[in-house]
RNA sequence: GGGCCCGUAGCCUAGUGGAUAGGGCAACUGCCUUCUACUCACAAAAAAUUGUGGGAUGCGAGCAGUAGGUCGGGAGUUCGAAUCUCCCCGGGCCCGCCA
């Protein structure tokens, strides 16, 4: 599909050669103007001012002149403007080639094998036990599983993982608060979703440890009993833990996370043995006089940090120390990612410094995708507190305005249809809300105003979609022999370019983690494919061009479907 | 005190060495033939209904126009800086027994 681009990278070697510049160098020269009227592909010749001892417009002038004189495969025009040398795609070429690969490839079309079958782990959503998934946990989700597809896309094998902390300090505070008031409360006989009931006596230990600080030690002593196997203390373990992971599962399923693998640190915690003491005699690790056991990572660049605690216990770096060596055996990974939060960075890079001191050829193919904090206009979350946006309630709430949406727009759809898209709806709303933005900042989550359908949002993008497959259902199967040259005005120029940058757009995931690049594509694709049919009758034009613009519908409406199947969003034929 | 991240119109955001800084929300002004509901004609059917063609109106998850900018501030590098370097300011996160 880039064959555009090698032609005149091609074209130009020849002209450039004489001052030793390679292909390669010809290629990554070449650049997308800002805007279409300036051309499809430009050259700056700024660079080559001072190998050529002359002005970029002179530069661009003679190259101009020399280069039209021979004929380019697919270009029809070239200008030189400001330094700037304009390379423009004949349109009948640029059509013919992109709709033909993309009416070919449909749902494969942006898919590419720069993997090369590499396997990948991917870790997400990582919950505790002791309340339920938040919009954090969303977002985690969000860029996960569209890490996932987009990985998927790019040829790489993908385990998707999870991580989930079912035990210590914080389980043990809602089971007590449980078990002091909990009168043998149940998710049936409370109405309550397990995760909701677990989550309710984790926000009353907090209340009550407030006015009784002695909490707190009872606590302490419960975790101890729980690393005793104390036979009560298990039991309650076992019944929250499971109403709590019942839970979870809904949401998963309801929100489309899935999972290959799922590690608990209940089974992981106490078997970091070995590889601490393998540590301990590489004097990676040294033990204190309490008997605390610390990381020494001062000298390299980083905080020194505690590996087990002074009674000998397990901290959160414990399971990791024994889940990644594991995780790398027994898929055989060539890269695992982990996505956690922005608050964990030192965290994770202590973690793989010591690997790397530990001499684990693997420890440079660990990677922690760090994206930024969802906080409230009033600060942080705060789940001990319930000061929260709770997932499954939040879904719910997309669901009841996407449901009224689609009621006041279809007086006689089926109860059963409209919960159906009113739910795809909520979900592609809450998705894209959650990957359009660069990852790294934090976001501000505001209940009233940050979920809208309208303007650059995942509805936006279904709409588009919708209607797209609306007309090529109205259109039916009219199958005549495409005349590509009747696609030549601008909205249709600009949606044939969008659709040939698409499979770019894809493969620079891996590299990047530019999810939102991929979001923003789709935004101006649903804008480019508004604008034409708000232009252009398609149905009702010439029969030539009407094949061509069918042809050019049915395209974008693939790449739509393509690019929102990568966000993890599900399209919709109607709405 | 140290480390990492962020700072672009009232608000949110893209652009991370190249052309006039690109979008969205909110505001104002238009437009709308394929979406949506309505309606008419014709055709099929026992009927619910379905198909084809037309009409006028409206909705808004549609299109466009207007308006809105010291790219946090300053210095430097460069032919060229929102983008790179340095200093400062503001915000967030983290800095040995939470996860």
């Amino acid at each position: 599909m880039a064959l555009f681009k090698e032609s005149i990278a091609k074209a130009l070697r020849l002209e450039l050669k004489e001052k030793d510049f390679s292909l390669e160098q010809a290629t990554e020269f070449l650049e997308k103007p800002p805007k279409a009227e300036m051309g499809d592909y430009s050259l700056p010749c700024f660079r080559l001012a001072k190998a050529f001892q002359q002005s970029p417009a002179q530069i661009a002038n003679q190259l101009q002149v020399k280069l039209a004189s021979k004929k380019i495969s697919g270009i029809e025009k070239i200008e030189a403007i400001g330094g700037y040398l304009n390379f423009f795609v004949e349109k009948k070429a640029l059509a013919e080639t992109v709709l033909n690969t993309v009416l070919k490839e449909k749902q494969k079309y942006g898919q590419n094998y720069s993997g090369k079958k590499q396997t990948v782990m991917i870790e997400y959503s990582a919950p505790n036990s002791n309340k339920p998934l938040h919009i954090g946990h969303l977002r985690n989700q969000s860029i996960g599983m569209a890490l996932v597809r987009t990985f998927e896309a790019n040829g790489y094998k993908v385990v998707k993982a999870n991580l989930v902390n079912d035990r210590g300090i914080h389980i043990c505070k809602s089971m007590l608060a449980y078990q002091k008031w909990g009168k043998e409360e149940t998710p049936k006989s409370s109405g309550l979703k397990g995760d909701h009931l677990v989550g309710k006596y984790y926000v009353l230990f907090a209340q009550k440890a407030k006015e009784n600080p002695r909490l707190e030690e009872e606590v302490l002593k419960m975790l101890k009993k729980w690393e005793a196997d104390d036979k009560a203390v298990r039991a309650l373990w076992k019944k929250m833990d499971a109403w709590a992971q019942q839970g979870f599962s809904e949401t998963y399923k309801l929100f489309g996370s899935e999972f290959d693998k799922v590690y608990k640190e209940s089974e992981l915690y106490d078997k970091a043995g070995p590889i601490v003491q393998k540590a301990l005699e590489k004097g990676i690790f040294e033990k204190e006089e309490d008997g605390s056991v610390i990381a020494r990572l001062k000298n390299h660049g980083l905080s020194d940090k505690i590996a087990l605690r002074k009674d000998g216990t397990s901290i959160y770096l414990t399971q990791d120390l024994v889940l990644t060596p594991t995780k790398f055996k027994d898929f055989k990974l060539d890269k695992a990612f982990w996505i956690v939060a922005s608050e964990q960075d030192l965290y994770f890079r202590q973690l793989f410094k010591i690997f790397e001191l530990l001499g684990e050829p693997w420890a440079k193919n660990c990677v922690h995708v760090n994206y930024g904090l969802v906080n409230l206009p009033s600060g942080r979350l705060k789940s001990r507190e319930g000061i929260t946006v709770d997932a499954d309630d939040l879904i719910e709430e997309m669901k009841q305005l996407a449901l009224k949406e689609i009621k006041k727009r279809h007086a006689k759809i089926s109860e059963k249809e409209a919960e159906k898209r009113a739910l795809l709806i909520a979900l592609a709303a809450i998705k894209f809300f959650l990957v359009k933005t660069e990852f790294q900042k934090n976001l501000l989550f505001n209940p009233k105003e940050s979920l809208s359908f309208e303007g650059e949002t995942g509805p936006y993008v279904l709409y588009s979609y919708a209607r797209a497959k609306s007309i090529l259902r109205k259109a039916k199967g009219t199958k005549e022999k495409i005349r590509f040259d009747t696609l030549k005005s601008a909205p249709e120029k600009k949606l044939l370019a969008l659709l040939q940058s698409f499979p770019t757009v894809v493969e620079k995931i891996p590299i990047n983690f530019s999810l939102h690049s991929l979001a923003q594509f789709l935004l101006e694709l649903a804008a480019g494919f508004n604008s034409f049919y708000h232009e252009l009758p398609v149905l009702n034009a010439e029969p030539e061009t009407r094949t061509a613009r069918l042809a050019l519908v049915e395209a974008t409406a693939w790449v739509l479907h393509n690019g929102l199947e990568m966000l993890d969003i599900q399209s919709i034929e109607q709405m």
